[in-house]
DNA sequence: CTTGACGGCGTACAATTGAACGCTATGATG
DNA sequence: CATCATAGCGTTCAATTGTACGCCGTCAAG
């Protein structure tokens, strides 16, 4: 049961786009960030073997390129992450993270209704 | 408008303990942490003055001892740190995160209910 | 074939983080 | 008063993070 390492946050950037593809190169990645982050090839090739060393992606050769895909299920890592968040931030309560957004940041009307109709969606699937 | 350093995880879980007691010394924030958490008296030291250099804490003498307050509200610190993780994690949409939770991680008919209350009771006081 | 671009792999390197030590002043206690 | 514990302040130190460089092999174009 020993746990992987948490990833980073430049790490779980980067790990979305992998995602996001099903699985890429350091190129493809690349060609996915936001220009204006102006990450290096370099960099993002580290990134990339970073999360394969905590165990987040997992690569094979694919002609003169690696390609990186996940081995853990996106939910599963965001899950990790957050609950973490929500222990050392929240005590452990979701209901007070839930609180800050409503109550402290505030949500557009907008938010509102589509997280009512999310509640409402939930509700019915799981009865 | 030069921001100031986010604080590291452990910081976060030391000023949350100072925001609780409104302004602590070394000794009481050591005294409210989970014992099994094990810091010892000098690593809560080294966060608290941290925090301060952060701009997050103020200090002053209080008898041979420093008390440490607030200088930012708390709902502000919490705020910044969950709109960079919203940013990162979810790409700036809060309704992302809700879903996570709401479908991914799933809540319990409690916390649905609980959060319905939230929403109504925001709604009622918008309006 | 030679050359240059691209990518892998190891390495670097400063900043931040998690955690704590040592020296020193000072106030409480025998 | 002498001693001891407590707290401050400056420092340390390894691990992690953010970001990238250099060397080396290979494939594609001249």
């Amino acid at each position: 049961m020993s746990k992987r390492p948490a990833p980073a946050k430049s790490e779980l950037e980067i790990a979305r786009i992998v995602w996001k593809l099903g699985g890429a190169t350091v190129r493809q990645v690349l060609d996915e960030l936001p220009p204006e982050r102006g990450l290096d090839f370099k960099t993002v090739q580290t990134y990339l073997r970073r999360l394969e060393a905590k165990g987040y992606l997992k690569t094979h050769r694919e002609g003169r390129s690696n390609v990186y895909r996940p081995t853990v299920r996106p939910g599963k890592v965001i899950g990790e992450v957050m609950d973490d968040l929500v222990k050392s931030l929240f005590d452990g309560e979701v209901l007070s993270l839930f609180q800050h957004f409503v109550r402290d940041r505030g949500l557009s009307a907008d938010e509102v209704q589509k997280l009512r109709q999310l509640l409402d969606q939930a509700e019915r699937e799981s009865q």
